[in-house]
Parts: C-alpha cells; sequence; structure tokens
DNA sequence: CAGTGAGCGAGCTTCCGCTTGACTT
C-alpha cells in the first residue's frame, strides 16, 4: 500500500519515479503551475503592498480535483516540483489547495535511484524567501506587460503587446538591422601566393600578411596590382616554422538554447519543431514491445550537469567503443550567470540504445534529433582532439607571407561530433612537405582578390535566442513561445530564417525605448534578477522591490500617456483590386481580424474576406474556390473559400496529390507514432477501408 | 464522433513562467 504522495510537475517525469518508488509512494504530476494572476484583468493591488489575486488556471481544475482526492488517501505529502524559483512558487501554490495536511518539500536535482533516496532522506519546509522572489518576478511582469500593452493599443493599434523579454528580442533585431542599413561595404584585397619547394611536386599556399612589420591592408585593384608586380620580383625565403599543438576541447552536452542552435544548424529546425520533438523523446516511445520509456532527458534545462551514473555508463561506451584513451577527463562545465539548474543537461537516458538501434522504431525527425543529442551526448565525454598548427613564414623583401595549416595528431571526439559546421572557426586541415628555415621557395603564382566587409548578420530563431540567453533573458521553457510571439504580433517576419523587423516593429521599439529605457532594456533583466537573489536570501523584501521600480515606471508610463500622440499606420497594399470600382484592396483590422476593404473609402464601401490561401484550388467539380485555412472554434480548419457556395470541408490539411484509389483529394494526418501521412479524405474510399481491415487484423 | 464559418464592431486585445492537451489509419 502506497505510503504517501509525490507531486512533480511533469507526468513523464510521475512516471519514471513511480517505477523508482514502486509501491512505497504515489506518484503524481501538477502539470506546471495551477494559479497564477487573472488573464483579464491586472490583478495586482498596486495601492495594497501589490498584493496579487491568484486564481486556478483554466483547465486545471481537475488536475487540482484530483490531486485533492489522492492527497485524502494519505498522512504524507511531499511537494516535488522543479528546484528552481518557479518550482518553489508551484510548491507553494500546491500546499496551498491542499490544505492543511502533513505537507513537505523535496528537491530532486536529477531524476536518479540515488538524488530520489536523498531527497526523500531530507524533506523540509517550503523556501518562502525564494517563493517571494518568484511572486516579485511574476508581478513585475505583469505590470510592465498589462500596463505597456494598452498604451500600443491605445497609441498605435489594438492587440499590441510589450513585455520584459519579447519586447528587447524585438529591440535586438531592430538593432541589428539598424547596423545593417548603416554598414558601409568596404572593398578590400588578399593576395595569396603558392609555391612548390624545389623537386617536390606538393604546391602549398600562403597569404601576404604584412609589409614592413605592420599589417597589410591593400584598399583597391591598383594597389593590389601594385604589390603582385613589386612581389613577382623578389625572392621568397623561408624565414621561420613554428609548430605549435592546439588542443581542442569537445562542446559541453545541449540544454536548450544549445539544442535549438544545433538542431537548427545541423538539422534545419525550427526551434518550435526541435522542442516538439525532443519532447515526444523525452515522453517515451514504445521500443521492441517493451513498456514506453524516455529516451532523454528532460529538455527544457539551463544546467550542464550530468549525473555519475551517466557519466559512468558513457565513459564505458566509449571505452568498449572507440578505446580507453578517447575517454576525456571529467569536466564541470559552467553555466550561464543566473541559470536556475534543476534539470540535468539534455542527454539520453539510455547510452546502449544508439542511435543506429533505434532507427527502426522511430521516425525519421525524431531519428536525427536523437541521434543530434546522443552523440553530443558522448562526444562531451570524450577526449580533445590534438592538432599541430604549423605557422610558415615567408620573407619578400619588406613583405611577409604566412602559410598555416593544421595536422590532425588524434581525432579526440571529433570521430563522432563535428563542431566545426556549428562554429565554423577552424583552419583547413593541411599538410606542408618538409621545408627548413632559409629555404628559398619557387613561385609558381601570385593571386590577387577582391572582397567586401560583410554587414553582421540578421538573427535567425536560434540566433536570437542564443542572443537572449547570454544576456540572461528568457528561459528554457519561454524561447521558442517568445520567438513565435514576436512573429504573431508581426513585429518581426522571417524571411530566408532571418529575421527581418516589420515598420510595425521598429515603430513600436522606438516608442518603447524612447519613453521606457530604464525597462527595455538588455541589461535590466540582469539587474532584476540580482534583486531576486537578495529576495531569496532573505537580504531585502519583495515587496520594497517593486515598490521601487514602480515609483519610477508609473511616472514614465502617465507621461507617455500624455505626450505620445495616436500614430495612424497606413493599411497594407493587398494584391487584390476592387471588384465594384477596380481600386486596391486595403487589408484591415477588425474584430475578428484582417479583412480586404477598397482603398476608394468611403465612395466605395466594399469588403471581403481576407483569406489565408494553402495554394491548392476547391477540389469539388466545378468550384472555382480555392482552398483556406480557417479558424473555428475548436481550431483551425480548411474550408473552400467559396463557402457558403461550395462546402468543401477539412480537418485536415489536404495536400497535392490525388487518391490512387478514388482521384479524390488527399490530407495529411498524423499517426500514433507522431508520423505524418497521407491519406484519402473520403471516409468510405476503398483504400481506407482496406487499410481499416489491415489495421484490424493486426 | 462529426462538425466546426463571418463583417467596420460599445467589449475586447496584453505579460512571463511552469506544463501537456490529442479519438487510433
Amino acid at each position: 500500500m502506497h505510503k504517501g504522495l509525490i507531486i512533480v510537475e511533469s507526468p513523464a517525469k510521475a512516471r519514471t519515479i513511480q517505477k523508482m518508488v514502486k509501491a512505497q509512494y504515489e506518484v503524481k504530476a501538477s502539470m506546471g503551475h495551477i494559479r497564477d494572476l487573472p488573464k483579464s484583468k491586472l490583478g495586482v493591488d498596486i495601492e495594497n503592498n501589490f498584493s496579487p489575486t491568484y486564481i486556478i488556471i483554466r483547465g486545471k481544475a481537475s488536475i487540482i480535483k484530483d490531486l485533492k482526492t489522492s492527497a485524502q488517501k494519505y498522512k504524507e505529502i511531499l511537494l516535488a516540483p522543479d528546484p528552481d524559483r518557479e518550482g518553489e512558487a508551484i510548491a507553494w501554490h500546491l500546499a496551498y489547495i491542499l490544505g492543511d495536511k502533513k505537507i513537505s518539500r523535496i528537491e530532486l536535482h536529477e531524476i536518479t535511484p540515488q538524488a530520489l533516496k536523498q531527497a526523500l532522506l531530507n524533506p523540509h519546509e517550503i523556501n518562502l524567501d525564494r517563493v517571494w522572489a518568484q511572486q516579485a518576478r511574476r508581478i513585475l511582469d505583469r505590470l510592465v506587460g498589462y500596463k505597456l500593452s494598452p498604451l500600443l493599443w491605445e497609441k498605435i493599434r489594438r492587440g499590441l503587446s510589450a513585455g520584459r523579454v519579447q519586447s528587447v528580442a524585438v529591440y535586438l533585431i531592430c538593432q541589428r538591422e539598424k547596423e545593417i542599413q548603416a554598414f558601409k561595404q568596404e572593398e578590400y584585397w588578399t593576395i595569396t601566393a603558392k609555391f612548390a619547394p624545389k623537386n617536390i611536386n606538393a604546391p602549398f599556399q600562403a597569404a601576404l600578411i604584412k609589409k614592413e612589420e605592420e599589417k597589410i591592408k591593400i584598399n583597391n585593384q591598383e594597389e593590389a596590382e601594385k604589390i603582385t608586380q613589386e612581389l613577382e620580383n623578389l625572392e621568397f625565403k623561408i624565414k621561420e616554422i613554428n609548430l605549435k599543438e592546439q588542443k581542442n576541447n569537445p562542446p559541453p552536452p545541449f540544454i536548450t538554447s544549445t539544442l535549438q542552435q544545433g538542431a537548427s544548424l545541423k538539422l534545419g529546425f525550427k526551434v518550435a519543431k526541435t522542442m516538439v520533438i525532443a519532447q515526444q523523446l523525452y515522453e517515451g516511445l514504445e521500443i521492441g514491445g517493451k513498456d514506453s520509456f524516455g529516451l532523454i532527458t528532460y529538455m527544457r534545462t539551463d544546467s550542464m550537469r550530468v549525473s555519475q551514473e551517466a557519466k559512468n555508463e558513457g565513459r564505458k561506451y566509449i571505452k568498449e567503443k572507440f578505446g580507453e584513451n578517447f575517454i576525456g577527463e571529467d569536466r564541470k562545465f559552467k553555466a550561464r550567470l543566473g541559470a536556475q539548474e534543476a534539470h540535468e543537461a539534455i542527454r539520453p537516458t539510455q547510452i546502449y540504445y544508439t542511435p543506429g538501434e533505434l532507427k527502426e522504431y522511430l521516425n525519421n525527425d525524431q531519428y536525427r534529433l536523437y541521434k543530434l543529442i546522443w552523440e553530443r551526448f558522448i562526444a562531451s565525454l570524450m577526449s580533445p582532439s590534438i592538432s599541430e598548427i604549423k605557422n610558415i613564414d615567408i620573407k619578400a623583401g619588406n613583405y611577409l607571407l604566412r602559410a598555416q595549416g593544421l595536422k590532425v595528431k588524434f581525432p579526440g571526439y571529433t570521430i563522432l561530433y563535428d563542431k566545426n559546421s556549428e562554429e565554423n572557426n577552424n583552419l583547413p586541415e593541411n599538410v606542408f612537405p618538409d621545408l627548413e628555415v632559409n629555404q628559398i621557395l619557387k613561385l609558381i603564382s601570385l593571386e590577387p582578390k577582391q572582397n567586401f566587409t560583410q554587414p553582421p548578420p540578421r538573427y535567425t530563431e536560434a540566433s536570437l535566442i542564443k542572443a537572449l540567453e547570454e544576456k540572461g533573458i528568457g528561459r528554457p521553457s519561454t524561447y521558442a513561445p517568445t520567438v513565435g510571439t514576436i512573429q504573431k504580433r508581426e513585429y518581426v517576419i522571417l524571411e530566408d530564417k532571418r529575421f527581418h523587423p516589420t515598420k510595425l516593429g521598429f515603430l513600436v521599439t522606438e516608442m518603447l525605448t524612447k519613453n521606457f529605457s530604464e525597462v527595455i532594456n538588455i541589461d535590466f533583466t540582469a539587474s532584476l534578477e540580482e534583486k531576486l537573489d537578495q529576495i531569496e536570501e532573505g537580504k531585502i523584501n519583495w515587496i520594497e522591490v517593486l515598490r521601487e521600480f514602480y515609483q519610477t515606471f508609473s511616472g514614465t508610463l502617465e507621461k507617455a500617456k500624455n505626450e505620445i500622440e495616436k500614430i495612424k499606420l497606413e493599411p497594407e497594399v493587398s494584391s487584390e483590386n476592387c471588384s465594384l470600382c477596380g481600386k486596391p484592396m486595403l487589408i484591415k483590422r477588425g474584430k475578428f481580424g484582417k479583412f480586404l476593404a477598397c482603398s476608394g473609402y468611403p465612395e466605395c464601401k466594399n469588403t471581403k474576406p481576407f483569406y489565408k490561401e494553402i495554394g491548392l484550388n476547391c477540389p469539388q467539380s466545378n468550384c472555382q474556390g480555392k482552398i483556406i485555412e480557417r479558424q473555428g472554434k475548436k481550431g483551425k480548419f480548411y474550408g473552400c473559400s467559396l463557402y457558403p457556395q461550395c462546402n468543401f470541408i477539412s480537418r485536415f490539411r489536404p495536400i497535392d496529390k490525388k487518391c490512387e484509389s478514388c482521384g479524390k483529394i488527399m490530407v495529411l494526418r498524423m499517426s500514433k507514432n507522431k508520423n505524418f501521412f497521407p491519406q484519402c479524405i473520403d471516409q468510405n474510399c476503398p483504400s481506407r477501408i482496406k487499410d481499416k481491415k489491415e489495421a484490424a487484423k493486426s
């Protein structure tokens, strides 16, 4: 019989812990936060010490009911949300909801039997200072978000939003765009010489780097040609040969932000996709008839910590597979400032399930992401690669040229994982013939080349997250939603996987940074974090922190309300023309979203719906409509643009493919194993009835 | 499971953090 109840945040984690505690405890999940400020109003009594109003989060009532029922059965209740600020607050809200039971808090830093045992031996009270720190964070974010957003509705457009995190994200993108706009491209030239040492058929290259001990700068073709001509008549003599050994350490195991970057660079995944697939791997899959189990550790983490068990297992694998000398030293990876380190790094849970072995059980995306995580983890435990770097300095008159090359002496982790494709800062492999100092080289050719300086690159989803993370802005659970929000608000758009700010984005950012520079500021979060730490350490009172903040904030807010003038946005011109008067139609916004209105308004009052086309024509015979994506009460669906004349509708996305059996259109469906597969839209189509029969048989 | 569907708006929009909803050929 169970002795008590353990509550964690995630159901997958609950399942894992349940297996470890057997019948000793019942383990349940809270599914994250259960209480929060109300969505529909501010919920903070500013006059009354910023006291918050908490309500049960929509949809969580059934979870709470279930937890309460369970709680009544036991004398002992152990609250085990993540050991960080948010987790402490969740525990506090749970304690509140569950009432005056015998409740204590336990902290698990990794999901291993040892860590669990240790945690169970150390139950303690909820750390209230930590809870107040979370509360201060929550209330401050609410004040910033729910005070600034309405200002934007008033001055610019309904539905806009601002916040401590998202507004800085947009600011970074705008700032980068300004740098690019201000960038002046400069021409410069490089000269490469090709040599062949006497009697050897192995030419090698050297770059011109100095003239009279100073770094050379060649501005145009004229200069380049002049130097080339000078060089042609000079003698090239080896001045110096330097050998240097370079150790290249493996990368640390993944955390959320680096996983998103890695998957973006190596697999081309968007961050949202990476998170969805990582979640699937975390929740687990049925492998070879066994019970389903999680293939990776938790995917929302800022910690690079790895449990001793996993390290041991990884090293054992490396020894068996590559040999003892491929095992790396035990390295400690330091986490970013402000990281909360409640979880482990992202790693495979079972090292011996190699990607190859799991391939047949995973879909392609799952396989590729698992492989990336698996290899990165094993690599992180491996020895560094050791290369020899050779610098050959060649003198010619007043000029100095340098040939540089790298020879791998020991591959180490690179035998498994390629870090270069992520960082792209390594020298090419280059093996030189045997050369001696004072040797005279035979010149084969001189190649001047025109180059231009490059502007800084626009952010990708992943590089934006990296930039935010470096400043401690946002958390692993919010990176992907944040890049989604700033696009949904139309502050930025992705083009060729790079962020471009929109006019609206520039406008909003300018208004915010001009008037609220103390909040919409890259360093604001860092200074907030310091204060939250002090609250946590009991050094300052959370109300004081908010009071100090709000004093200046409310002042600037009031000033902005009075002084900023309403800005009129020019509506975007659509590609369509008015069916009544022929003038172009404008994209306007109403309560129900976008619609098209004639630019001849008020003379012409013609309006039309704004459709989101998916690029397919309506499959109904004789229908001239297009398939459009629509938003119903219960989510997306696909319908005909000529509704109600045409009643074509599908819950699933139609694709440009006809059914082989009946010729009707196919739609994209998702299987239980998260694979997309095409299927005929018609339920009664022979192809589907056949599938059904086969499914029933097996 | 099938079926979701609308107009120039008098009541709406919004924050950052935790977490997963899910009916299957």
